[in-house]
DNA sequence: CCATGGTACGAACGATCGTGCTATTACTCT
DNA sequence: AGAGTAATAGCACGATCGTTCGTACCATGG
């Protein structure tokens, strides 16, 4: 691997965390500088434009996201356990990203009027990651833990909902009842996903 | 009311719809003067600082949220009529305001990681929105139609992610779907709380 | 060992940011 | 109607934004 390669990773990992924080838009080439110890303009060079920082972040915060919550949460015996440990995976993730919160959570309400390549690729992102939900408990379904008649999509959005709740409660309310919350949530969402005994 | 006070109201009122848009922070003195025919210090004159503002456009949208949102919902029978209206004027409430989305819901994950006044606004202005969800439900127990040892702020978190969920499957992922899937949310979290006949 | 090219720097650009001053205009009240 | 005050404009400030350019460093392959 070639310096600026290495280089240029650094600088997205260090990005990737910024961005969690203060938002995609809020990333600027000069703080981010400053963090990194380069130059404003040799940072620069490793983009070109900002719009590119901001894809490669979002593509880095992605992979990173496959590789700490989905396939992690995949080695999980199919079904109910395995929407458990997505699910704490997840809350995993928001948490230790240096405790700033889940980047796409953040970038999806900043992004959602302000069309343009980033906010497509963030909805591409977003939309993985809810098929991703809809698959692991359709899985779930083919194995006769969950209702034939559950839908999949519906389970996704209403799994996310819990989520969503508990990242606002949790990062602006500071209410420390929210995590037991959400995982009141999540037993009763899966309580009646179950085919009845 | 004298002139200059007008001229406040309207320049808050135009800053409100902007700031569904691209945020509270991505509010600036330039382009709002530029938006309200004023020049830039004459618009500054009326709040002396930028956070100014944005407590001010915290202030003014919370007081249409309550006309808009809350009181309406309010006349409705106790117990699930009124949750129900709650939820419906919410969705009219996130579509109208020019169809940009809630600001409350665009500023929560902005302001999470940035302390200051005017997060310590917004987090007050959620607590009561979340205790007035709390509240109404909590009145629905009262009354005999909800489970008497159903959670209020367990609900109030899980009716404010279905809300969640919504906005984001909607305004980022552009789902039309997405309205049915919080309807039915609702239904079953209503029908889990009724109590049993 | 030297040449080539990738890598980083420093300076500067036009624009825009929030924020002060100082006039001048416009309203309000007696 | 005129005095006094409120409201707005004009101009300028230092900072910072994304971006460009020319140049120096330094690592690597011939």
């Amino acid at each position: 691997m070639s310096k600026g390669e290495l280089t240029r990773q650094t600088i997205v990992d260090a990005a990737t965390r910024v961005a969690s924080r203060v938002g995609l838009g809020g990333l600027t080439i000069g703080s981010l500088a400053a963090d990194t110890g380069l130059s404003k303009s040799g940072l620069f060079a490793h983009f070109n434009s900002k719009e590119s920082l901001q894809l490669q972040v979002l593509d880095h915060a992605s992979a990173r996201f496959v590789d700490l919550v989905v396939r992690p949460a995949l080695k999980a015996p199919r079904g109910e356990p395995r929407v458990r440990e997505l699910f704490d995976h997840w809350f995993a993730w928001c948490r230790d990203e240096l405790s700033a919160g889940c980047l796409f959570v953040a970038a999806a309400t900043e992004l959602d009027d302000q069309p343009g390549p980033v906010r497509d690729q963030l909805a591409k992102v977003q939309r993985d990651w809810l098929e991703t939900i809809a698959t692991v408990f359709a899985t779930g379904i083919s194995e006769g833990q969950f209702r034939a008649d559950a839908d999949p999509e519906q389970f996704a959005q209403d799994l996310y909902g819990v989520m969503l709740a508990y990242h606002h409660a949790s990062r602006l309310l500071d209410d420390p009842r929210a995590e037991q919350r959400a995982r009141r949530a999540l037993d009763r969402l899966l309580e009646a996903a179950r085919v009845p005994s």
